[in-house]
RNA sequence: GUGAGCGUAGUUCAAACGGUUAGAGCACUGGACUGUGGAUCCAGGGGUUGGGGGUUCGAAUCCCCUCGCUCACCCCA
């Protein structure tokens, strides 16, 4: 009988690995407490509606990287490719947008899109992410910026560029657009099939097309572009945004070609790119989404945020940190040599465990040998040895490994020795 | 969805033109050392060579199919 192995594209993230994953949800809680973003959990799973409608119907995620099935009810459900829709569909449902309309959230967890697996890309992948709803000012985009940043500082990741884009408002966005789609009809056959169908359903992402033909023509003198088309609001929006950068000294380079792969984003759009994980160099991307809200059947409601790829900032991380450095490492290895000596030690464990000391015991009927061996190999100075011996005696051996001292003692000085121990660490 | 590369013990790798019983290091377990340490020596467990089919007297090796992994396209976190 073969074994069964996890599904593609899907992982277990233990061993070392795990310390990384702790590192990088302690900086995120920390960025979100000292920020005052309280944490929000939705569902795994959501109508497949919410992201039809919220992420767009002809964007990528939803024509093709869905996890969509029926339950046995006949609801079509979907797991969570991305975190943004379920936040506002969670806001609009709590009915926040009458009783508190400006909330600051952040989340962190598991998402799910059909892909080939590749560096950096997962079909089961983790992202955290920051949304704050219900201000419109630039100021805040400035704040998920900063914040996006300053997790990535944190981590100590280098080499990371940040890109902004403005994608326009409903004012600005449709005139613009009507003016991209006549200029890529007159292109015609310059573009590769992908785009013809695009510049009828989603013109915008022409422009992220790769493809030599039409990155001649978005490249083109008289190729339109979003910055150009701005409106009185989005030209300040944006200069009020880039001014607060500056003064931030978050350095950044506009893109006018950045559009991201959503429907939802209006007016900014940004980007934290990195030159060393190969194809999937976004680590981070958001931006403003105003018309998200509508697009749900609610009220306008203004938002912006964020969402960072967590496997890609631990590859990044991996690169800097030894992991097993960032392990507590146990204080004391209890050695019991038989039964006597597991129960002795068990004891022993259970007031340990009272003062959340951190111990390492193990079991059955192992020589001092094999213990003292082990314990050296998970680099454990103090080791605690417990057979029959020690019974009779009424004692247990306080063994040093360093010093290689060793001393038998009744329980509760050994007891008070322990806690002695604890404060030198 | 498309393309390329790769699948041999837990792991890193061997096995000349196809050749008889698929080996080694590390790791693990035990012993030398009957209750005291990263060394040394000895021994042991582990494999349907990813799976299936074909060619052949004979396949880890050649052919086909399939699954998986990796990277890239696509797209994004």
């Amino acid at each position: 009988m073969s074994l069964i192995r996890v599904p593609k594209g899907t992982r277990d993230i233990w061993g070392e690995e795990i310390y990384l994953w702790h590192k990088v949800e302690e900086v995120v809680r920390s960025v979100a407490y000292s920020f005052q973003y309280e944490e929000i959990r939705t569902p795994i799973f959501e109508s497949t509606e919410l992201f039809a409608r919220g992420v767009g119907e002809v964007t990528d995620i939803v024509q093709k990287e869905m996890y969509t099935f029926p339950d046995k009810g006949g609801r079509s459900l979907t797991l969570r490719p991305e975190g943004t829709a379920p936040i506002m569909r969670a806001y609009l449902e709590h009915g926040l947008n009458i009783s508190n309309p400006r909330v600051k959230w952040f989340y962190m967890g598991p998402m799910f899109r059909y892909e080939r697996p590749q560096a950096g890309r997962m079909r089961q992948f983790h992202q955290f992410g920051f949304e704050a709803i219900g201000f419109p000012q630039a100021a805040c985009d400035a704040e998920i910026i900063l914040i996006a940043w300053l997790v990535s500082k944190k981590l100590g990741l280098e080499n990371l560029s940040l890109e902004i884009n403005n994608l326009g408002c409903n004012k600005c966005r449709d005139e613009y657009v009507k003016t991209l789609q006549d200029f890529l009809k007159g292109e015609g056959d310059n573009l590769c099939a992908n785009c013809k169908i695009r510049a009828e359903k989603n013109p915008l992402r022409v422009l992220d097309c790769k493809e030599e033909t039409c990155q001649k023509v978005i490249h083109s003198p008289a190729f339109p572009l979003v910055q150009d088309f701005l409106c009185e609001e989005c030209r300040e929006h944006q200069d009020d945004l880039m001014e607060i950068l500056r003064e931030l000294d978050i350095s950044f380079s506009i893109n006018p070609y950045l559009v991201r792969g959503l429907d939802y984003y209006t007016r900014t759009a940004f980007e934290i790119k990195t030159g060393e994980l190969g194809a999937q160099d976004a680590v981070a991307g958001g931006g403003r989404y105003d018309n998200l809200s509508s697009a749900l059947g609610g009220p306008p409601v203004p938002g912006v945020g964020f969402a960072a790829g967590m496997e890609r900032m631990i590859l990044l991380l991996a690169k800097k940190y030894d992991p097993s450095s960032l392990k507590k490492q146990s204080l004391f290895y209890l050695a019991p040599l038989d039964v006597s000596g597991e129960k002795a030690l068990l004891k022993l464990a259970s007031f340990l465990g009272d003062r959340t000391i951190p111990f390492y015991l193990e079991f059955g009927d192992k020589r001092v040998k094999y213990h003292l061996k082990k314990a050296q190999k998970m680099g454990i100075n103090t080791v605690i040895i417990a057979g029959k011996e020690e019974k009779e005696r009424g004692e247990l051996v306080w063994k040093d490994m360093v010093s290689g001292e060793q001393i038998s003692m009744k329980e509760e000085e050994l007891l008070a020795k322990l806690l002695e121990e604890r404060k030198k660490c």
